[in-house]
DNA sequence: TCGACTATTGACTTGTGGTCAATAGGGTCC
DNA sequence: GGACCCTATTGACCACAAGTCAATAGTCGA
């Protein structure tokens, strides 16, 4: 005869008493706690130094709770995660249509810098600190290096000559590459002005457009002789 | 009185029978032998995926053998890792003294992009799987970063003039951000030849560094005048 | 042949992510 | 105001993987 475990096991624990649960929150209000613990806790410790118990007790609930709200550990983190890759990416999209393409990009990398000075823990953990091999997560932090070219570019003159350009296209990543090390490097040892490092990068940029066109201007006259 | 676990059961430990090892190892070899097994794995499946009975069944051994050679599962994984980090900053740094700066710049390039073509899973594991969360495992992924940056500016003319600059600093890094962005987007998309992105990765060095010294440049005379 | 040294084993402990039946609080309907 | 239902909540439990450790089997030199 198996063993049969569950409904013994349940009976034995009809039995026992049981302590009072302690808060009843409504499901939004829950939930919209929860996410705050986590993206405080996982910007301060690695996703792996927290643990769901940890958590469980920060927010005064049970495990089990948590696992209604979040039928994963890494969906919590991956949830806090989404939330901080889109409010920076809203950060950058929220710029005034009327001005010249320059001047789109300095005030998206103003928007971008500005708002990672405010929140560099996140920050740095969203795109230093992940769970690189997880596809998810690599997900959020690749889909805000996309979009957030999508952003600097958005109305640029350059743009509609260089798109679909290959070479433009991989230019493009390593020019998010640059802004993205430059910047964290700038969070770690502030060596210059905000003003400043916004100048460098946006001429970077420029300069880094005008060499990928050089190159294809070039490649193009030599196949046409 | 206290339980007293362990000599009770090692007592009854010893009536068991027990079945031979398999094969007798040299420490060295077998520490190769693992490491070896580490890096492929590691390589192909993500850290947590990967587990020890994983790697101890694949290598014909016990747990505790393993446990032997590698305190944790983290040290193997970062052995691994240090000597795949060692392995690519050694490429790039082997290259012939008797060129011009410019062509050290193309000449690292060209090992550096030699190298990740023929190790492609294991690079792009290195920069973009690893646990960033690890201070051991960001500890090499800077490593590569840093050396990096030296051994392509070794020896060029802008170097000694730059050097110390903190404009300078940050700019180097986000140069570095930008080979690493192109070329693992590269790896994922060759939408070029590895000369033609050779090329553009030097040339953008090249501009950034007059990027660099224009902006030093103008802020110097601003405060002379 | 014996003893020492060490590579090797595998049962065990511990910690943590994840499951699930049971329950308590609170509203609604008669 | 009691019967009933809905759902937020609990806590005991499981599974599995990292890490420990006393015991053991090869091997080599005296």
């Amino acid at each position: 005869m198996p063993p049969r475990r569950g409904p013994i096991v349940a009976a034995v624990r009809k039995a026992l008493p049981r302590a009072k649960p302690r808060v009843r929150l409504d499901n939004d209000a829950r939930r919209a706690q929860l996410l705050q613990l986590a993206r405080r806790t996982f910007a301060g410790r690695a996703y792996d130094e927290v643990s769901i118990d940890d958590l469980a007790r920060e927010a005064k609930i049970s495990k089990g709770l948590l696992y209604h709200y979040f039928p994963t550990k890494r969906d919590l983190y991956v949830a806090g995660l989404r939330e901080i890759a889109d409010e920076l990416v809203e950060r950058v999209a929220t710029i005034p249509a009327a001005l010249t393409p320059q001047e789109r990009v300095r005030a998206g990398l103003e928007a971008y810098l500005e708002h990672i000075t405010l929140h560099q823990r996140a920050f740095v953990s969203l795109m230093r600190g992940g769970i690189g091999s997880d596809p998810e997560v690599a997900g959020v932090v690749e889909g805000v290096r996309t979009r957030l070219a999508d952003r600097f570019l958005d109305g640029s003159p350059f743009a509609p000559v260089l798109r679909g350009e290959p070479r433009f296209e991989t230019a493009l990543r390593g020019w998010i590459g640059f802004v993205e090390g430059a910047s964290i490097d700038w969070c770690a040892h502030p060596r210059m002005t905000r003003d400043a490092l916004r100048e460098m990068l946006a001429q970077v940029l420029f300069a880094v457009l005008s060499v990928v066109g050089g190159i294809a201007a070039a490649a193009s006259a030599e196949k046409g002789t």
